[in-house]
DNA sequence: CGATAATGATGATTTAAATCATCTGATAAC
DNA sequence: GTTATCAGATGATTTAAATCATCATTATCG
């Protein structure tokens, strides 16, 4: 066991968001009350509408965050990748998830109970202050990304989840999806079939190459314009 | 002064949110590092994509927090009453205000140095604590609502306004806008006309009573339905 | 005080995008 | 291995809501 807890360190000291911010002690006291958990594609890592207690961290792999609305529509809100917090509004919010989480691929989770992280926060205010921070921008984050569903039309929405994967994910013009149409329209706020069309007519005014999952942007500048007066 | 400082002082105490947390001392420096201004119907409080260097609070009055989009399209995010914090998320997020606030009518707004703010976190955990619940809380609730406003459509979205000002603001089913139509469908994402036609057929369908400005609601069973599957 | 602008209210028209329907190919289940 | 289910792709139809247009009525300002 001993070894597990080493391992669990050595990851703390890597992805968790803030740790240079803490000292060898609460590191050990992360550690020692902290587990990881592998999930499978498509597992569900956390369900809307339960009970918080434990900070997620995302180890490895990659997860979608989803919103159920009601009449089962349902939008994803992003995706979350390594040493990102899952569900830290929920958190230090209303202690129920707001939102659920779902593996997209074979991921590990960093589950830190959420008293332990309490408790270094009111010994640690520069941790804490990271912390606010950090919650402030996922807030601010999320927000933008809803502020424009709420307000570009189609094609600035759909420009905007080419420039997602672009820029904040693969960081690459040329990628494969890791979601299906039917997410990726999810993602975009619209259906499947409004989703696919745009992306067919992107096709064919050459902005980009799409071959099934393969996508790359061809013309960058039309990308943004598009996504700027969407 | 020294009178000036004793009302700042008493005023801390009791609009300050989370002040039960602070101790005489740290109430003091609060008080000394902060001013107080009375802005006028209309005035901007602050506009967005300015810098940040204070943290607000309603002290008195009604403000609304608008977010301007592509193509002048603006958005109300809220309102805010007495005791309320304004641009807490952009203050701990990335130091540009997101969004702008202006008077809706004459208000008094508490301005906070930002730094004094930042050093009683760092001693004082609890109220960090405090201030992560509610930053959560106000980036949930921001969340929620423009959600609603992507996945409902409009007479769901006008009862959520109606549900809004009854429920939240004047706790009330009989109240007064304070607010113009146009502003009412920048609350609900729509425009001028849809937010009138909409609400004339909410009279016409006599769940709502509607003089000019002033609304009862007569059905609070229809409202709540039509806000729930809008 | 009169002129100009902003608000509230409706009707007519347009449009973006959802919905419905169908079909192919791929993947999973029995 | 055959059937059933899901993903991708397009075309046709519908619809909700924006836009455009008009006209009182009420504020606002020089």
């Amino acid at each position: 066991m001993k070894n597990k807890k080493e391992i669990q360190l050595k990851l703390i000291r890597e992805i968790l968001p803030g740790n240079f911010l803490l000292n060898e002690q609460e590191l050990q006291i992360v550690a020692e009350n902290s587990n990881i958990a592998r999930f499978k594609k498509k597992d569900i890592i956390v369900r809307q509408g339960t009970r918080t207690s434990h900070i997620m961290v995302v180890s490895s792999g990659l997860v979608k965050i989803t919103k159920e609305g009601r009449n089962d529509r349902l939008i994803i809100l992003r995706l979350a990748m390594q040493g990102e917090y899952i569900g830290l509004l929920s958190v230090m919010g209303n202690q129920i998830h707001q939102y659920s989480a779902v593996a997209v691929e074979e991921t590990d989770i960093y589950f830190i109970d959420i008293n332990v992280f309490k408790n270094i926060i009111l010994d640690n205010g520069k941790f804490g202050l990271q912390l606010l921070n950090s919650i402030s921008k996922e807030g601010l984050y999320i927000f933008d990304r809803l502020m424009n569903q709420t307000h570009k039309q189609l094609p600035g929405r759909i420009a905007d989840v080419l420039l997602y994967f672009s820029n904040e994910i693969y960081h690459s013009c040329k990628f494969s999806f890791p979601l299906t149409r039917r997410e990726l329209a999810q993602l975009a706020g619209t259906t499947k079939e409004s989703f696919i069309r745009t992306l067919t007519e992107f096709r064919n005014d050459k902005i980009i190459i799409l071959n099934g999952s393969e996508v790359e942007i061809m013309s960058l500048d039309i990308i943004n314009t598009l996504s700027e007066f969407g």
